[in-house]
Parts: C-alpha cells; structure tokens; sequence
DNA sequence: TAATCCTTTCTTTTT
DNA sequence: GAAAGGATTA
C-alpha cells in the first residue's frame, strides 16, 4: 500500500510524480488543488530523498501554511513542524530579517500592521493640516498600501496623481515612508518589496536563495500580486523545479492587487508543463451545476469541464426571511433540525462582511450550539491586548511612535496629548528613543522640556524591561511588563467588561507560554514578529479535535470545505457588494466570490436572504441577489418566512389605526405602536434618541436612528 | 492640561 | 451601535 500515490488519481498522481522543471497545476474547486501540494511535498521527501529544508512551500494564510505542515507529517511520517511550509509574508520576513543591513535597515525592526499604517496616515494628515473630512485617513491608508503592493514608489506616484485625492495621497505617501524608516518599522507590502530589492541588488544572497530550495511550489497562485510573482521568480530554484497551482475562477483577491494574468504569464515564461484537475470530488453535482451556472455568465471566461461521478444530492435550499433577525433564527433551527444526523463542525454560516456575524452568533448562544467565528480582527484586535504588544512593540523598538501613542497614557498616568507631543518633537530634534526621551534633558533649558515625575516613571519601567528582554523567557518578560504598569488593575476597572478582558490578557499569555514551548530559544522579538503576520482566519489555540459551527466571511472560507453551508444575506448590495456595482471586473469578482461560497458545500446548500435588515438601528429595505437568479429553478426550493402571513394581517390593519409621527419627542412611555417589520408593541423606554418597545411577535427591540418613519402611534 | 461627555461617521473582502 | 474626534468640564 502507498498512501502517498495510492489516494490519488491519474492526473493528481502525474502532477506529483512531475517533479523536474516547471508545472502548472490549474486545478477545479474542490479538485484536491491542495491535496496535491502536500501529497508531492511528502513524495519528494520520501521517494526522492530529498532533504526537507530544500523545499518550499508558499501559501497565503498561516492556517494553510499549519494544516498543510500537519498533513506533510502525516503522509510521510516524518515530523515536517520545520518545514519551509510558509507564507509569503513570513518567507519575506525571514530574507529581511537576515540580510537587513544590505538595503540600510537595522536588524530590530518592528512589523506595522494596517490598524499601524492608518495611524501613522492619521498623524502625517494631523501634523500637515490635511482636512481628515476632505480625504478619509483610512482611505489614503489603503491607496498608500496599494501602491506599495504595486511597488510604485512615492516619487513615481507623485507625477501621475491627478485627482484631488491622489495628489494628498502622493504627500502623506512620501511622509509616511519617511516617518517608517524613523520609527525602524516596516509594514506589510515591505515584507515583499524588501527582500526583492535584497535579491535583486545582491548576486550572492540571490543565488543563495536559488540553490537553498531545490523544489518550490506555491498554492493559490491566482491570488498572487506582480510583487509576489516578481519575488517567486527571484527566489526560483536553478532547475525551474517549480510548481504551482491555481484555479482562475477562484480569484477573489483582486482589490489587493491579485493578477490572474500571472497564471498566463508563468506558462511563457517558464514554458510550464500544464495539468488541468477537473475531477471535483467535495460537492453533489446539484451543488456543482449551480456553482457553473453563476461563474460561466462572466464574459471572457476560459469554460472549464469540472465533473463529478457524485449523486445529484438534494436541491439547494433558498430561505427567504422577513428580517435579518428572522435569517438568523432560521438559519439556526435549520442547524438545530439537522443537528440529529450530523457532527457541529459539519456546520458553516458564510457572511459577505464580517460585521454580519453578530446576529447569528446571539442566535447560536441562545440555542447553545457551540461555534467560532474566524477572521474578523477579534483577538489581536482587542484594546487589551492590543496594548499589551504595543508595550513589548516600544520596548523592543523605542523608535516606535505608533505603539507609543498608543500606550503612552494607558494605563492613566497623567501624561496628555501635550506632553506627548513635547517628547515626539524632542526625540526628533535630538535624535534620541522615545525611551532615552522620556528622561529628557536633565539641564532641560536649552530645549525648554523638562520631563515631569511620570515621564522618568515610565521611561524607567522601560529602559528596564528593554535591557532585560534578551534575558528572559517571553512568558516572564511578559508577566514582569504586566505587574510593572500595574496593567491587571487598570484593566480589571477599565470598564464593565473589565474581567473578561483581563481573561484575555491572560490569554494572550497563555499563547506566549505555547509559542515559548514551541521555540524553546526565541526571545520575546520572536513572538511578535509571528503574532503581527497572524490573522484572524489563523488562530491561536491547537484546538484540531474540538466540534463546533464555523462563522466566517466568504473570502475566508476559501481552501476549506463542509457538509452543510448557509450562506446569508444573499442580496444585492452585499452579493454582489453595493461598491463593486460600477465596475464589470469587480462584478465579476463578486461573482466569483458566490461561486467559491458554494463550492465550498459538501452535501447541502442553504441560500438566505432578508427582505429588510437593520442598518444603523435604521431599516433597510433588501432585495434578492441577482445571481441567485441564475441557478435554474429546478435546483432549488423555496422556504418562505414563517412570520409573513401573520404579520401582514396587522400591517394591513395598522393604516386604520395608526398615526404617523415625525419625531421622537410625540411618543411616551405606554403608547401603542406599530412598526412596519416588527408589528404592534408597546413603549417601555424613551429618550431623546433611543426608544425601547416590547413588540407583541418579535420581543424587546431598541430602536434608534431614524426609525420614526417606521413607526406610527395607536391613538388611545 | 487632562478627563469626560457628546456628537458624528462609518462597514468589503485581508496578508 | 462602535469608535473616534470635538466640545465641554474640572
């Protein structure tokens, strides 16, 4: 028996067996695209004995990355945890990181995360008098990011901005590399460019590169950029031993800068062998036909045969709900009924954005069906943890503004906006760290800043931990940082919330302790170097075996699979996207995206639409998305809103009865009113903005905003 | 000068 | 219904 080959099919079995010179794997959704990566990595290790740290494998998200290492080991039982399984990021965090003195960068940087670059924007817009009304400092944030991941520079850029916007962007561009270089940080399109300036001005690092790794492959290569492309190809072993794999109908990336072209292009350039996998063996071919009939309306597009031996399966499930809250609660008796044939990891919800997650989740606690939500910012993200690696950020790099900013008053130490900006402008003047700056000057006069009790206070506790870090365990450089800045107390009170959020500190330490066993010598600059390349769709705890309903965005749910997926919200303006409409490609991206939503169901396919959903506390009024008009109607089958026919009998009623009103200050506790999605209730809760009814079908609802319109008032 | 309260604006997707 | 910025208070 030969697990490694035996598993697979003619074609995946040639595209592992072809390991001598450039591939092109174009591959299906669910036609083992993966399976194929992992399956060749394990037969060059076990039939061709070829050393593990001569390959590399590229993906895009760590989770890839991790499963992808897991199932190596598993195949050819032999431990690959040190592979170079890697993403692009971390593959270009390690270049940098060893050859950072050829291109003039110190070794300690620090890696900006966006949440970093836009503040870093936001300052550089504040302290050039930019109007953040005129030009939103996210958005410049975001055509800064993508000009870099175009790699044009910020003179380039300056002669050809022609609008209003590109010409601001075109100054905070210029500022904001400068403001980088200055605080010694780097940020994500760096961790590409940076090392193909590396390869490409230095021979010999470059062929070191070119003869380290003997065999590469890259998963996902349609989601490549020309950066990443351009840096595949610097790093390219001597023999073209490369392969990649790809669908084209799986291109979702494209607002990033992904290029489906370079799939074209690496077929000329490399004269690539090219297997096409056709063979999809995840979905029932209801499913299947369906996933065909939204992408093949997309002009231009190369038809692909994708078949399946499977049965036709059942017909796909459209679930038309009154409300967004309705969608949910629907969604969740739909799991609750099936719940009796199948595990809770059978389970998805895909959403387009992830700020819909919310509703199910409220659903799914009340029901306690457990489930975890990937992606979003949620950990990382939080303020407390946020501050936390903000802290360990300075302390590592005391030339870091952004995590100054951010923990210089945190927690409270009487130190403002003013004094803040003293010490900035005096570490600039004086060319000093922010920690040397907080000591100041001790004959002070000549700059006039004299540093108050609190600054030296502060500046002590980190000139402490910074000489100390290279001593210490990361978890007990972490527990010292805590305990000196009094963080547990000041967090505990911060707010209502104060013990959950304590609990994540702690589990922020928890994480440190598992990343400290993992890499038994790495030091506390380790640790946050890898947290800043993890994403929410990555996540912290070796939780393999648990059981529970995943919640995810679409874009997210790429590369996996499940036996029941419900995608929500299938209306337009979120699918497709109300900011795509104005663009055919961008349509088409969308298209895309629906189509790699389906093809993620194994069994059964649940579409869910709202006819109004709550936006700003304000009812939006929604229509079905237009491509769920182009699955044949004998595929599906229709579930109407269980709460319709009741409720249009008080709607009809309520025209009679009711008084319309204009504004908030007409209704009083105790009056009667109707609202138009949620029926007749009564006031318990008024305020200036806000009031709370008890409506008689659909519980207690908090209404704000501009809800007036759609209530009236019963007379008594 | 710092802290707090109140207003406004914003939601696409992510390494 | 948050998060951030501006206005107001202490």
């Amino acid at each position: 028996m030969d697990e490694i080959l035996d598993p697979l099919n003619e074609k995946q079995k040639e595209a592992v067996e072809h390991t001598e010179g450039p591939l092109l794997v174009l591959a299906g959704a669910g036609s083992g695209k993966t399976r194929v990566i992992t399956h060749r990595f394990a037969y060059l290790l076990k039939k061709k004995k070829i050393t593990m740290h001569n390959i590399l494998a590229v993906t895009f998200t760590n989770k890839a990355a991790g499963e992808m290492k897991d199932r190596i080991s598993v195949l050819s039982k032999i431990d690959a945890s040190r592979s170079w399984v890697r993403t692009f990021h971390s593959t270009g965090v390690m270049i940098l990181r060893k050859n950072p003195e050829t291109i003039g960068y110190p070794r300690d940087f620090v890696i900006y995360d966006s949440e970093d670059s836009k503040s870093i924007v936001k300052k550089i817009m504040k302290d050039r008098g930019i109007d953040s009304k005129t030009f939103n400092p996210p958005g410049i944030a975001d055509r800064i990011l993508s000009l870099k991941d175009s790699l044009i520079t910020p003179e380039e850029f300056k002669g050809r901005a022609v609008t209003d916007f590109d010409k601001a962007a075109a100054v905070i561009y210029q500022d904001y590399e400068i403001n980088l270089r200055k605080n010694k940080a780097v940020d994500f399109p760096d961790l590409i460019s940076l090392p193909i300036k590396i390869l490409s001005e230095n021979e010999k690092i470059r062929a070191y590169y070119k003869s380290l790794w003997h065999y590469v492959m890259v998963d996902e290569f349609q989601d490549t950029n020309n950066a990443q492309y351009q840096l595949i190809k610097l790093f390219c072993p001597l023999s073209n031993n490369i392969c990649v794999v790809g669908d084209d109908d799986q291109s979702i990336y494209g607002w990033r800068g992904a290029n489906v072209e370079n799939i074209n292009d690496f077929m000329d350039y490399y004269k690539a062998k090219l297997i096409l996998l056709e063979q999809n063996y995840r979905s029932t071919s209801i499913i299947l036909t369906a996933a065909h009939a939204v992408v093949e309306k997309i002009q231009g597009r190369i038809d692909k045969k994708l078949w399946t031996s499977s049965k036709s399966g059942e017909k796909i499930t459209v679930i038309n709900a009154l409300t967004d809250k309705e969608e949910a609660l629907r969604t969740v008796d739909t799991i609750d009924k099936l719940l009796e044939n199948y595990d809770f990891r059978d389970f998805a919800i895909f959403y387009r954005t992830n700020a819909q997650s919310r509703l199910f989740e409220e659903e799914l606690l009340f029901h306690n069906i457990p489930y975890k939500v990937f992606g979003g910012q949620k950990f990382y993200a939080r303020k407390e943890v946020k501050d936390i690696l903000s802290y360990i950020k300075l302390i590592i790099n005391p030339y870091d503004r952004a995590s100054l900013e951010r923990i210089i008053n945190v927690p409270k130490r009487k130190i403002g906006n003013a004094s803040l900006d003293k010490i900035i402008k005096y570490a600039g003047e004086k060319n000093v760290s922010f920690i040397e700056a907080l000591f100041g000057c001790e004959n002070g006069a000549e700059t006039g800043f004299v540093p108050t009790t609190a600054m030296k206070d502060l500046g002590i506790i980190l000139k402490e931990l910074n000489e100390s870090s290279g001593k210490m365990t990361p978890m007990n450089f972490v527990k010292v940082l805590i305990d000196s800045i009094g963080y547990k107390e000041y967090i505990l009170n911060f707010d209502e919330d104060g013990l959950d959020r304590w609990e994540n500190v702690e589990e922020l330490i928890n994480s440190i302790k598992e990343y400290e066993d993992f890499n038994p010598d790495a030091l506390i600059q380790d640790f946050i170097n890898d947290v800043t390349l993890q994403t929410g769709s990555d996540e912290l705890e070796s939780d393999n075996g648990r059981d529970y309903i995943s919640l995810m965005t679409i874009h997210n749910a790429k590369g996996l699979e499940f036996k029941n997926v419900f995608i929500s919200g299938v209306i337009a303006g979120l699918i497709p996207h109300s900011s795509s409409l104005y663009s055919s490609s961008e349509l088409n991206e969308e298209r895309r995206l629906f189509y790699v939503g389906i093809t993620r169901a194994m069994e059964r396919l649940f579409l869910s639409y709202p006819e109004t959903r709550l936006k700003y506390g304000s009812v939006e009024r929604c229509l079905p998305s237009p491509f769920l008009k182009d699955i044949p109607d004998e595929f599906i089958q229709v579930e109407e809103s269980y709460i319709r026919g009741r409720e249009s009998v008080r709607i009809q009623g309520r025209y009679e009865a009711g008084r319309a009103v204009s504004d908030i200050s007409e209704i009083k506790t105790g009056d009667i009113v109707y609202h138009r999605i949620f029926g007749r209730g009564s006031v318990i809760f008024v305020s200036k903005k806000l009031m709370t009814v008890k409506f008689d079908s659909s519980g207690v609802q908090n209404l704000m905003g501009n809800f007036i319109s759609s209530i009236e008032v019963m007379d008594r």
